[in-house]
DNA sequence: TTGTATGCGTTATCAT
DNA sequence: ATGATAACGCATACAA
C-alpha cells in the first residue's frame, strides 16, 4: 500500500501538499495539484482511514447498533439510514446490542472507540439516564425508536401509544368486543407504549380489560403461536386478536389456521409494523404502518444536519403510524 | 477520554508497561499490573482502538460487505457471521455493494482502509479477476456463496446447481411435465447455477427446455408477479412454477391468487432458499433450503482458522442445499 | 502557494 | 521486569 510519503516523493512535493490536493480544503496550484493527482494515479494510492481518523479526529463513518442483523425490522432501518448517509460520501459501521444491557453498551464503546463521528442507536436494555451521561462525550449520539425527554432533539421516534390505539380502535370498529391481546416484551418502550394505547381504545369504548385475554410474547412467531395456545386454552371467548407486531401476527395465523380457526371469520388477527411479507400471508395481514425505512433516511439527516452541518436539512422528529386495512379482520357490524 | 500518557503517569510506569498490561502479551510483576489496573479503573480508560490499529495493523474487526442490508437472506447471513466472531471477541464492519461493481469496489477498499484484518464478502458484480488481484494484497478476502476456482480455499458456497436441480426434480417427481421457470438475474453465479440444475433435472427427464415459459426477474417479489403475469400471457400450459428464490415465489403466489388460480391445485410453486416467510405463506412453501446462516458462522470460522490462527477450527467449504417439502406442491401422479 | 515540524494514541524494538 | 524511543500514515499550525 502505497502512503502519502511515497506519493511526495514521486511527485516531487511535500507531504502536506498531498495532503492538500486529498482533501482540496487549501489552495494548491494546478500544476502541482495535477503533478500530484498524476503520482497518486500512478501507485494506485487509496489513503488509510484509519491514520486520517487518527490525526484528525475524525472519521466521516457514523456507526449503527442495532438489536439483531436479522429481521425485516432492522433490515429496513439500517436501509434507510445507509443509503441516505452512502449518498452523502459517509460509510457506517454497525454492529449489534442483541437487546442486553452490556453488549449494547459494549457495542457503543466499540463505535466511540473507532472515532465515530456519530452514532445511531437502537439500543433497549439501557437505561434513559447512560444515554444521557453518554451524550455529554464527544461522539453524538441519536436514537432511533426511542424518546427521552432530555434526549429529544435526538431521538427519532414513532408514536406507539397511537399505533397501539389505532390497531384496537380499527378492531372495535369493525365490531369486535371480546379482544385478545398479544404484547412484547415489556422493558421494550416500543411495547409498552403500544400496549398503553391498546388500553386506552379498550377504554374509550368501555371494554375492560382483561388479564385473561393478555399474553407477553417475545416479538418472535414462537410469541404469536405460544401466545394463542396460551389465550385458547383461557376460559374466555373472543373474536379478535391484536398482536404487537407482525412476527407475532403471522406466528397466530399459523397456530390458529393449524387448530380449525377459519380466518378472518373465526379469527380476526391485527399485527404492527407492515413488514414486507405482512402483504404475503394469507390473509393479507393488516397492520400499522411503522415507517422504519423512513425514520433511518431521517436518523440519517439528522446526522448530517447536526454533524456536518448540512443546515438546510428538514427534519421530523416524531412518526405518525397510519392503520394498513387488508384482509385480516373481519367485520362484525350486524 | 483518558489516553495511555495519563494512565501511565497516574500509575508511575512508562507508557511500554502500560501496553504490557492492556495486551498481556509480556511479563509484568503483579504489583505494577495491580497499579496500572487500578490508574485504569479510576480514570476510566478505553484503548482507542484506532490508534491501536493504525500502530499494529491489526484491528481485531472484520469487514463485511453484503449487497444489501435488508432482506432475510442477507439478514441470516450477517447474524451467522456476526454471532460467530463475536463470541471470539472480533467485531464486525459491514458496509454494503449493492450489487454494482463501483460500489462492491468501494465498499472493499473502505474495509481495507480500516485496517480490516480480513474481509467476508458476498459480491456480484465483480470479477474473478478482481477478486484473485484483490487476495494478493495483505488484506484476506473471503467469499460467500461463491465459487472461485483459484480462490477455492476461500470460498464458502452453496451447490446452487445441485439445489435448482433438486427444486425441479421434486416438481418432476410429484407428475408435473409442463414446468415454468423463474430465473434471477443471470449475471449473478448463484442464479445461473440454479437455472443449470434445473435444466439438468428437464434433461434427465426428457422434458425438453422451453423459452416460452421462461422469464428472468429480479429475485424480489416484483420478479415473480412480473414473471407468472408474462408466463400466463404466452400460449403454453404449466401445471407447475419454478422459481429462483422464496421472494419471486411468494409475489407468484400473491399473482396466483389474486388471478384466479388455486394453489396449489391449479399451480404448484417451489420456492429456493427456505427464507423465514416461506413458512408463513400459505400454502407453506416448498422450497429448497439455503442454510446461509450456517455458512455464515462456517466463513467466521474460517477466517478465524486463517488469521487468527484458531488451529482446530473444522472447515466445510460447499454446502449442500436440502429439499424443504412443505403445501405448495400438488402431486400429479395419477 | 508550498514546506517543516509536531502531534494523534498506540505498538514494538531496543536498551537497561 | 521496565523504560526510552522510534514508528504507524496522515492533518495541521506555523514558517517561509
Amino acid at each position: 500500500m502505497a502512503t502519502i510519503y511515497e506519493v511526495s516523493k514521486l511527485a516531487g512535493v511535500s507531504l502536506a501538499t498531498v495532503s492538500r490536493v486529498m482533501n482540496n480544503n487549501a489552495r494548491v496550484s494546478d500544476k502541482t495539484k495535477q503533478k500530484v493527482l498524476d503520482a497518486m494515479a500512478e501507485l494506485g494510492y487509496r489513503p488509510n482511514s484509519i491514520a486520517r481518523s487518527l490525526a484528525s479526529s475524525r472519521s466521516d463513518s457514523i456507526g449503527i447498533l442495532v438489536s439483531e442483523l436479522h429481521g425485516p425490522f432492522f433490515g429496513q432501518m439500517m436501509a434507510g439510514i445507509e443509503s441516505e448517509l452512502r449518498a452523502a460520501g459517509k460509510h457506517v459501521i454497525i454492529t449489534t446490542g442483541h437487546s442486553e444491557e452490556d453488549k449494547e453498551k459494549d457495542g457503543i464503546e466499540f463505535l466511540i472507540s473507532r472515532n465515530c463521528d456519530a452514532i445511531i442507536a437502537h439500543v433497549e436494555a439501557v437505561s434513559d439516564e447512560y444515554l444521557i451521561e453518554l451524550n455529554e462525550g464527544k461522539t453524538p449520539v441519536y436514537l432511533m425508536s426511542r424518546f427521552v425527554e432530555e434526549l429529544s432533539e435526538k431521538c427519532i421516534s414513532l408514536d406507539n401509544e397511537l399505533g397501539g390505539y389505532l390497531a384496537t380502535k380499527a378492531i372495535i370498529d369493525n365490531g369486535h368486543q371480546k379482544i385478545a391481546y398479544i404484547a412484547g416484551p415489556q422493558f421494550k418502550a416500543d411495547a409498552s407504549n403500544r400496549l398503553l394505547g391498546h388500553k386506552r381504545a379498550l377504554k374509550e369504548s368501555n371494554i375492560e380489560f382483561n388479564e385473561d385475554l393478555f399474553f407477553i410474547g417475545d416479538f418472535k412467531e414462537t410469541g404469536g403461536s405460544d401466545g394463542l395456545r396460551y389465550l385458547t386454552k383461557q376460559n374466555e371467548q373472543f373474536t379478535a386478536l391484536v398482536c404487537a407486531n407482525d412476527e407475532m401476527a403471522s406466528g397466530a395465523m399459523k397456530y390458529a389456521r393449524e387448530h380449525g380457526f377459519r380466518l378472518p371469520e373465526g379469527l380476526s388477527i391485527i399485527g404492527f409494523d407492515n413488514v414486507i411479507f405482512a402483504n404475503y400471508l394469507y390473509p393479507t395481514l393488516t397492520t400499522i404502518d411503522n415507517p422504519v425505512n423512513s425514520m433511518g433516511h431521517m436518523a440519517a439527516k439528522l446526522v448530517l444536519k447536526d454533524v456536518y452541518q448540512k443546515k438546510k436539512l428538514e427534519i421530523e422528529r416524531v412518526f405518525e403510524p397510519t392503520l394498513i386495512n387488508r384482509h385480516s379482520v373481519a367485520n362484525h357490524n350486524n
